[in-house]
DNA sequence: ATATCAGTTTAGAATCATTCTAATGTATTG
DNA sequence: CAATACATTAGAATGATTCTAAACTGATAT
């Protein structure tokens, strides 16, 4: 990602000071997942000075442009994925880390959706035991 | 569940009027998808007069024992489920709804897991459209 | 360049689900 | 039925997230 302020301008997002370290952080090209405490404590040891409010309208500007997904994970708090290609996961609820999962998998035996319902996305959670 | 009493004894759970309301509701052979708000609510309107803390307090001693499951589904509420066996769901977003997959499903094509790490169970969410 | 203005950032307050506290109540055991 | 260990409760506390409204800044037009 060299160009940031150029990228977030293509998204229709106005780089600012904030939102460019933000993005050059999470779009460095190793995927990441963040929470906004996460992300805050990255920013924080980089000296930004970003208020945490920032944090999470970032996150949530990002995610409405397409360049984040959410991951509804563990009810504790809102994960944010920079890999937005449809992908699964491992979870490993003792280390509460997420481990991307690119490989294409199949699965079998999905019965019909209700009516008038269509299947948007499927979604594989891998837990893990220790 | 004819003997909640039983039942609840059976599952080292002192057979509390709290604790007999709501297991009566939660376990009356209909599987169901609750929070603490929807729960609370239902029991409102059953006039059961039992506070919101006990309402958090028992389900938790419900998934303690096993009785009930927790889901981690979208980030803003946990949800439980009566259903304890190894499921699957749908979700629709726009209804803030799931529906229980009780088919059996294969996913193929997993990779190892990480070293050291052994997997548990495979939860597939398929999200629906519409 | 400069003024203008819509879009952003921010500190701190507010919110909302959930957990905690500690006082009161109740099922169980002997 | 007394003792006690476990449960319930109202209300306070917590912690993640959102809101507010004042200050700031990037983009646009002059």
């Amino acid at each position: 990602m060299k160009d940031i302020k150029h990228f977030l301008r293509q998204n229709s997002l106005r780089p600012t000071k904030q939102r460019v370290i933000i993005a050059n952080y999470l779009f460095d090209g190793v995927n990441k997942h963040v929470t906004a405490e996460t992300l805050s404590n990255k920013l924080l040891k980089m000296k930004a000075g970003i208020s945490l409010a920032t944090i999470y309208n970032t996150l949530h500007d990002f995610y409405e442009k397409g360049l984040l997904k959410k991951l509804m994970i563990n009810s504790e708090r809102i994960y944010f994925d920079t890999n937005t290609a449809h992908h699964h996961h491992f979870y490993s609820k003792k280390d509460q880390k997420l481990i991307d999962i690119n490989v294409d998998m199949k699965v079998s035996g999905l019965p019909k959706p209700p009516k008038n319902k269509k299947i948007n996305k499927i979604e594989v959670l891998v837990h893990l035991d220790n």
